[in-house]
DNA sequence: ATGGATGCAAAAGTTTTGCAAAGAA
DNA sequence: TTCTTTGCAAAACTTTTGCATCCAT
């Protein structure tokens, strides 16, 4: 996924915030790296092409990027936290435990669920982002049974 | 919830491990706080009734507790893993993110969702635990919305 | 020039590990 | 007695924070 970096410069900077080096850097990442982006893939990532750039900043980036929106914080195997561009409109994902694959699942699978939770039990799902684990076509057949 | 300790001992025994002080205090206390228990409470608890018990054995003994299938690990909020006692039967979770009330729903909520990206996607959804966040039916109504 | 953002380093928090000693079977 | 389990302490890892400096506007 590619991001629109003027678009996202000029929301920032009307919201009063300034565009650096290093937030360009680190959204490109996220971008680059793809889904479920990890803290520490990003610095990894980062700090090979400007060395001086801390996992101070990453950490404190995602965390701004996020509250304003341009990327979202989602939740992967072993309850580490991870992220990646925030889309127009929300997604899930099957995570293949086995291979680590992704599958994005449309939103409008889980309307249904949610209504049925929402009806039943008069809870409202957040679902910005929903992952299932479980296994992949290939990790079920190859691992037989 | 209570355990059955008598045959929990039997089965850890029969499989060549110990019944200790330590793994029993840790058991009760998980039994006692309830569901998604973190280690720290676990900690906190145990601490209290045997100063000496340390944070070493709390791992150690809630992850050994999980693989004999005692216990259960689940994800809560945050991504951070806690533990619960792990029933004859799956059940999941609604956590309101405003008071962190618990919901339980039982499986079969969840065996047509399974169903449905077994079929539609040829995934096998792992439904050992899931936990759904949101808002419950009081923290909707008194938030206004 | 002004104030938000960064880098560094240190701290805080969480989980793991090595090893000698303790203790369940 | 034997061998698993524990306690302690230290290490490993992840994330946060204080503060002086830097730099985007």
């Amino acid at each position: 996924m590619s991001h629109n970096t003027a678009e996202i410069n000029r929301q920032l900077r009307k919201s009063g915030y300034r565009v650096t080096p290093q937030r360009q850097l680190i959204l490109d990442a996220v971008c680059q790296l793809g889904d479920h982006v990890t803290p520490e893939a990003v610095y990894d990532h980062v700090h090979r092409i400007a060395p001086t750039l801390s996992r101070a900043t990453v950490y404190r980036v995602l965390h701004f990027l996020t509250e304003q929106q341009i990327l979202a914080m989602v939740h992967i195997a072993d309850g580490r936290l991870a992220y990646e561009m925030a889309g127009p409109e929300p997604h899930h994902h099957l995570v293949c435990r086995t291979c680590d694959s992704l599958l994005e699942l449309p939103h409008s699978v889980l309307l249904s669920f949610r209504l049925a939770m929402e009806s039943q039990y008069d809870f409202e799902i957040d679902v910005s982002h929903l992952s299932f684990f479980g296994h992949c076509t290939d990790c079920r057949s190859s691992a037989g049974a």
